[in-house]
DNA sequence: AAAGATAGTGAGTGCTTACTTACTTTTAAC
DNA sequence: GTTAAAAGTAAGTAAGCACTCACTATCTTT
């Protein structure tokens, strides 16, 4: 009969939604201090509720850890990249632009980076403590950015556009630079003193500087 | 009279090198688990002595964290550049040689890179953790390559060999490569599945691409 | 209103942590 | 050869850790 919305966040809570509550303070914490920085005592004050509450939902430390994983992977899509569905991409793909195409990669991914500090932290603290994550990471999501921008190289490359480079170096350098960029933001010049530039003018510019730096040539033909 | 030198690994030490050798243990288990994921008792028991000498050399594990810095910093040289004496980058520098000298500092930094994985690893951890280092790290060294390298960019633009692109721009450009590469390497793709390249090969190819692409062109600009 | 299920807790458990104390062994200077 | 400083340790300490248990409060169903 009566389906109030329950957003008090106090009283009781139903068991899953205090189960999210508790991962999104996990989350949040372990981004921050770590897994092993990260006490439960921490995350169940976090959540408002006794540790032994956080220990009903979740047996153990680890395995709390690993439905963060799961739920990052499956849910925010690990899979998916930040540029999937755009329509400035999406056009640049199909009409071969390659700078609208590498330059609206390069501002989806920076966009990403800075919306979501909380997974890239948790992402660099999972590959330094050698968790599942980055491995995970690594295969289901870098092998593929990989794969997607290393085929559209090596077709430019046929197109007589991109000069003659290992592909996959080419998008070292340019993964390279977004990926760098963002991580001096959240890391270490958090204040921007070195540079402070918005994110479209950084993904222009490094659009730049890789299409420059991969074209055949100016005499060339540009498109086929 | 006998002057015997020390170096069974067994027996007692003096003060100075018993400090050295827990000194170097506790380099190691940092960059391996963090400050946080490390015990004092691994350290001890990685340097052959109770936890008491431990505490005996450093009062905190705190002070040993810090004393790790100061030696990182002082002795291993952190102020340096890795290029800093190098023949072919001098020359390259004087005879105005770009790609000798992008080139150049580029195999110096991953060389450093490959060399120091341990540094490398500490100075993440420390980011993360919001240590002492990472700042540290970022005023004294970062900031000076800015300026030596953003320098150099703006006296070839000055020249006409470069075009107007913002200086700290191209360095972070180049920095990415550099530390991206060398961050896969150490991070995530330790079996180098995706790319496995001499750092010579990466070297010259990450100063291919930057010169190129901020190069002020043979015959005519391309944009704007 | 009774009953069963679920949300929630306080007060523990045994173990580990950073750090200490009281004490013994080795070295070296006189 | 005595002695005093320095190198070294075994056995602690109190606090903190991940995790448990016995128990209560609240909701939902009938």
């Amino acid at each position: 009969m009566d389906e109030i919305i329950k957003c008090d966040h106090t009283g009781r809570m139903s068991g899953d939604e205090r189960r999210e509550q508790i991962l999104r303070a996990a989350v949040e914490l372990f981004s921050q201090h770590g897994f092993k920085g990260t006490t439960t005592k921490q995350i169940a004050a976090a959540s408002g509720v006794s540790e032994a509450m956080v220990f009903r939902h979740f047996a153990t430390k680890d395995e709390l850890y690993g439905a963060i994983i799961h739920a990052k992977a499956c849910i925010d899509g690990v899979n998916k990249f930040p540029w999937d569905g755009d329509p400035v991409v999406l056009k640049a793909l199909a009409e071969k632009d390659d700078h609208a195409f590498f330059a609206g990669v390069a501002l989806a991914a920076l966009n990403k980076h800075q919306e979501d500090v909380a997974f890239m932290r948790l992402l660099f603290y999972s590959a330094l403590e050698e968790h599942d994550l980055a491995e995970r990471f690594f295969h289901e999501f870098v092998e593929q950015v990989y794969e997607f921008l290393g085929g559209y190289i090596e077709r430019r490359q046929k197109d007589g556009v991109f000069r003659a480079v290992d592909p996959r170096i080419v998008v070292r350098s340019f993964l390279g630079m977004l990926i760098h960029h963002s991580l001096n933001n959240i890391l270490w010049d958090k204040n921007r003193v070195i540079l402070d530039i918005p994110n479209e003018e950084a993904a222009k510019n490094f659009a730049d500087i890789l299409l420059r730096g991969v074209s055949a040539g100016n005499s060339e033909a540009k498109r086929k």
